[in-house]
DNA sequence: AAATCAAGCAACCGCCCGTAT
DNA sequence: CATACGGGCGGTTGCTTGATT
């Protein structure tokens, strides 16, 4: 039996929003909210369109505090990095960028940004195959100085925003990229369904099915109190449609922790976690570098392909060098097979009970 | 001035997931 | 447990606009 339409298809108007039907929507919702179904709003306000429709309209445009356009530096890196540690979760990227929409963010990565790094990185690589090397180093160098990391005090969520769920809001700072603070990147990926060893916190087996750790001691209790809330919530679904849930947020957490230790690098400028692991992973799985194709250009070279996060967040190779290198979601899909395939690949990351 | 091309963006489509029945 | 339904999301499409020939 197929699914039944959310709507009928022959009276609903399409395209371009009218600003009758905008003024209609917003003030409607101002008033009354969106009463919990979409699918009904139109018919209550007289339009003739998808429920869906004035969903993504409200979300995506008629919601104060919508900022459109001009991405900041700082938003590009953010973007940038949370791209690469998690992929084209733009709802969740989204939620770390104040008035910022996912539409939005996407548009601007498909459009502008991946183009923007494609050339960088590009010119990097015929940089190197010229064998320039003092170029480089003056490119990096001025990249690294120009990288603005200027807080945006603007951004605060607003009382329209916790539809998505809201992160902490990366605590910028001038010194610094936002991405330095830990916390912040912890909370992310907790959300995405890892969690973070914390001194504290007493793993019961009511929590084994999420037997992902963190190696970083410095976790708060505000950041178990997240894991907490979230261990909560696998119970629930694991209550109500099996233990699927949790073993599909398990592998999320493994990829995340994956994701983590190599995002930190990138954003820290520390290559200890790359080096040796991420060499072995790429000499034994090649074929995983997929997903990240555009970033590589077309040199097959390996090496150059892992020139590509350096060109991503302006930074130099000197951190990670050509050794540092994420993975795409699909590839920590896969992560039991790696660890079987690479026992080496167990040493990097304890997890409990493993030790 | 007209035609063509490319970039940007708003909106739609279809799938997945959670929840209610 | 199965089914229906709505919400949410990412991918894609197609229109608009500006640049170039």
């Amino acid at each position: 039996m197929g699914r039944a339409p959310c709507c009928d298809k022959a009276n609903v108007k399409k395209g371009p929003w009218s600003p009758e039907e905008d003024t209609k929507l917003k003030s409607y919702i101002e008033k009354h909210g969106t009463g919990g179904n979409w699918i009904a709003l139109p018919q209550k306000i007289g339009l003739k369109r998808c429920g869906k429709s004035c969903r993504l309209r409200w979300l995506n445009y008629l919601r104060p505090n919508i900022k459109h356009g001009g991405f900041s530096e700082e938003e590009d890196n953010i973007i940038c990095s949370l791209y690469i540690s998690i992929g084209s979760r733009w709802s969740v990227i989204a939620a770390q960028l104040p008035g910022r929409t996912d539409n939005d963010i996407k548009n601007y990565w498909n459009t502008r940004l991946k183009k923007k790094l494609l050339g960088k990185h590009r010119k990097e690589q015929q940089a190197r195959r010229v064998g320039n090397s003092s170029s480089i180093k003056q490119q990096e160098a001025n990249r690294g100085s120009s990288v603005s990391m200027v807080p945006d005090d603007s951004s605060h969520q607003q009382s329209y925003w916790p539809e998505t769920p809201v992160l902490t809001p990366l605590p910028c700072s001038n010194q610094g990229p936002c991405f330095n603070d830990h916390d912040s990147i912890r909370r992310l990926l907790i959300k995405l369904g890892g969690r973070f060893s914390d001194d504290h916190y007493q793993p019961t087996p009511i929590h084994e099915g999420l037997n992902l750790q963190f190696s970083d001691a410095t976790a708060t209790a505000s950041t178990q109190q997240i894991y907490e809330e979230q261990a909560g919530n696998y119970m629930g679904s694991s209550a109500s449609s099996g233990m699927n849930n949790v073993a599909i947020n398990k592998n999320e957490a493994q990829f995340a922790e994956i994701q983590y230790c190599a995002g930190v690098d990138l954003v820290q400028g520390q290559g200890s976690f790359s080096s040796t692991i991420l060499e072995e992973m790429i000499s034994s799985y090649p074929q995983k570098l997929d997903g990240l194709e555009f970033f590589y250009g077309e040199d097959p070279m390996v090496n150059d392909k892992i020139g590509l996060i350096g060109s991503i967040c302006g930074q130099s190779a000197s951190w990670g060098g050509p050794t540092s290198l994420v993975y795409p979601p699909h590839v920590a899909s896969n992560y039991q097979g790696m660890r079987q395939e690479m026992p080496q690949f167990e040493e990097y990351f304890r997890y409990p009970g493993t030790q």
